[in-house]
DNA sequence: GTGTCTGCAAATCTTTTGCAACAAT
DNA sequence: ATTGTTGCAAAAGATTTGCAGACAC
């Protein structure tokens, strides 16, 4: 799928999402649910959100942005991240695929602040020793893995 | 060594780091340092700390901890730890070991809200893989594992 | 003495909220 | 018609900053 599609499908998932749960179908939440599909593994700022929602509904208010990306972050749709920078970031889920957004990660260059995802299910393996000896049951983790990108390595622009 | 304790061995430590930056040793800064050491393990916001120091230095202003929180953090002496709930927390760095505080994670009971840490080497693998497969070498990371503590589950608390 | 640090108050900045008008069902 | 939603403006709440006086060295 190419981005600038309209995403049907998952516009009609979302719909009916919000059907189900006694909510109604809005201009505005369709609206942003359609900018964080457009750009899967980008991280973007309430702000940001409301810059590009406002170029195809410039009528719209950043209380509203707020209010949908609470939402959209209850009914995990989308994705928080914090980057302790000051802003909370979002990005639209991992093709409501539950199993794989348990297992997704960051990549955080230091450089460049580019932000890569992995998966991996290493942690699992920490996850069982730690129920045996701690008695603790994990449910869900958060990973940041900070670093130097391929790209800020090879341009030498690491450690400056 | 004891909670109450005035540990001079760290505050010595302290005052040399403060002197080697060119930097001030005061009353106020001390003070901070200790409530923040005899609290070991404890993740205490801003505003807690204030609340501590203002009990054996009552003059003291709120501004004056942001600003030497941001100094103690600079200098590696305590370590932050956001949990998303709009505080910024910190804790005294583990015994001025830099190796071990980058194998510091954190276990967040979703019940009681207790915070446990443990020490793990097995991220190295992780580390290793990824810089083979994807060429972004890691110097740093933070974990945080969300789940039901022991004593939570023994309460039969969690999942209410 | 000189340059840094403190305390206060005001400013900043992100996010939340109250409310009247509006839109979806 | 009913109930949820929006946009605006104001509020909230954590953190920061400017500045004059105070303190460390």
């Amino acid at each position: 799928m190419k981005i600038g599609d309209d995403m049907p499908e998952n516009q009609d998932q979302f719909k009916n999402l919000l059907k189900q749960n006694g909510l109604k179908v809005t201009t505005q939440r369709i609206a942003i649910l359609e900018v964080l599909s457009n750009m899967p593994g980008k991280h973007l700022t309430a702000e940001e959100i409301y810059d590009y929602v406002k170029k195809k509904y410039p009528e719209i208010g950043l209380a509203t942005v707020y209010r949908t990306i609470q939402l959209l972050s209850e009914l995990n749709v989308i994705d928080k991240l914090n980057l302790d920078d000051g802003y909370v970031r979002y990005e639209i889920g991992m093709k409501n695929h539950k199993e794989a957004s348990h297992h997704h990660h960051h990549l955080i260059c230091l450089d460049c602040g580019d932000i890569y995802a992995f998966q991996d299910d290493l942690l699992e393996t920490l996850e069982e020793r730690i129920k045996d000896t701690l008695g603790f049951q994990v449910v869900d983790h958060e990973v940041k893995l900070y670093g130097h990108c391929k790209k800020c390595l090879g341009n030498s622009n690491h450690r400056i």
